[in-house]
DNA sequence: ATTTTAAGTCAGCCTTGTTGACATTCCAAG
DNA sequence: CTTGGAATGTCAACAAGGCTGACTTAAAAT
C-alpha cells in the first residue's frame, strides 16, 4: 500500500495506511468506552449488552416488530428471542399482536423497561456527552459523517428510517 | 434532560438527548460495518476477531509483552492465553524468552503472521479508506478527536503510546 | 530467604452468537 | 376452500470468547 507523497501532497495524508490504521485502533479503544458504563450497570442485574441494545432500539421505535428488530441488530430470531423473552418475563417489555396482521408482535417498553433504558441510557450519553463537549460541534459533525460513510448501505438504510423526522 | 433551547441557542444543539442517542447509534452501525469485513475473512478460518486483535497489536508493537497485550486489549491473561496458544501453535506468532527480564516473553508476528495480518488490515482499511475519502479530512479530524474523548484515561494513555512518533 | 511478578494452565461458568428442525398462526393466491 | 408461504416462537446442540478461581513455574526484587 502506498506511503507519503501522493500527488496531492499533505492533502490525503490522512489516508495513508498508517492513519488508517490509528483510526481502527481509535474505534477499538472508543468503542471499548462507549460500552463501558451501561456494561458495568447491567453487570448488578442479571442482563447483559444484548438485552440494553433490545431496550435501547424499542426505546427508539416503539411497536416495532420482531422482524423488524431483527434486521436493526443483525442477529437471528433465536438469539434475539432468548434475551427478549426475559425482558417480556420480567415486565419490561410488552408484546402485542398485530391489529392488521395478527402474525406480528408489536414490541413496547412498559414503565420499568422505559425506566432501566433511560438509566442505562443516561450512563452512556454523559460520556458522550462530554466528548461532543470537549470535541466541538464541528468535530461531531466530521464523527457522524465518517461513522455513516463506516457503515453498511443496508445499515445506513436503518439509521436513516430511525433517524426519521428526528434529525 | 434538557431538551431544545440552552441559554447558548443553536451552539450546543448537537448536546441534546436526541443528538446524543444518534451518535449512539451511529457507533453501534458503524463498528458494524468496522468489523464486517475482517470478520468475512475471518469465518473461512478457524479463527475468530479476538484472533484479529491479537494479531493487529503484536503487529503494531512487536516484542510487546504478554502482560502489555492484555492491558491493551482489556481482557484476562486466561482468554488471551486460548487466543495465542493457537496462533503460536500455528506459527504466526512467536514467543521469545526477554533478554533482561526472563520471565517476560515478547511476541512477535512470523511471516505468515504478517500475512493473515496483512489480510485482515487491508480488508478492514479498504472500508475506512472509502470512508475517509468520502467524509474528507477535516470530518476524519474530528472523528478522531471525538473517539479519543470517548476513550477511557488510561485507555486514551495506551493509544497514545502506541502512537508514539507515528503520529 | 522470602515475597512478588510474569506467564502459563486447568476447570468450570456465562453470555451471546450460530444451525437445524419443527409447530403454530395467519395472510393471500389459486 | 385449500394450500403455500411468511412471521413468529421454541427446542436442542454447539462455538467463540469473555469471566473467576486455583495452582505451578521461573525469575526478579526486596
Amino acid at each position: 500500500m502506498s506511503e507519503g507523497r501522493s500527488p496531492q501532497g499533505e492533502t490525503l495524508l490522512f489516508l495513508t495506511d498508517e492513519q488508517l490504521r490509528q483510526g481502527a485502533e481509535a474505534m477499538f479503544f472508543a468503542y471499548r468506552g462507549f460500552t463501558a458504563d451501561p456494561d458495568r450497570i447491567l453487570d448488578g442485574l442479571s442482563y447483559g449488552r444484548a438485552h440494553h441494545r433490545a431496550l435501547h432500539f424499542i426505546h427508539t421505535a416503539p411497536g416495532t416488530t420482531v422482524n423488524n428488530l431483527l434486521t436493526i441488530l443483525g442477529v437471528t430470531k433465536q438469539s434475539l428471542n432468548r434475551v427478549l423473552r426475559t425482558l417480556i418475563e420480567d415486565g419490561l417489555v410488552e408484546s402485542q399482536v398485530g391489529r392488521t396482521d395478527k402474525r406480528e408482535r408489536h414490541l413496547y417498553l412498559t414503565e420499568a423497561g422505559e425506566a432501566l433504558e433511560r438509566e442505562l441510557s443516561d450512563a452512556q450519553r454523559t460520556r458522550m456527552r462530554a466528548a461532543f463537549r470537549d470535541a466541538g460541534p464541528e468535530a461531531v459533525a466530521g464523527f457522524r459523517r465518517v461513522l455513516e460513510a463506516m457503515m453498511d448501505p443496508e445499515m445506513r438504510r436503518q439509521y436513516h428510517k430511525l433517524r426519521g423526522g428526528r434529525g
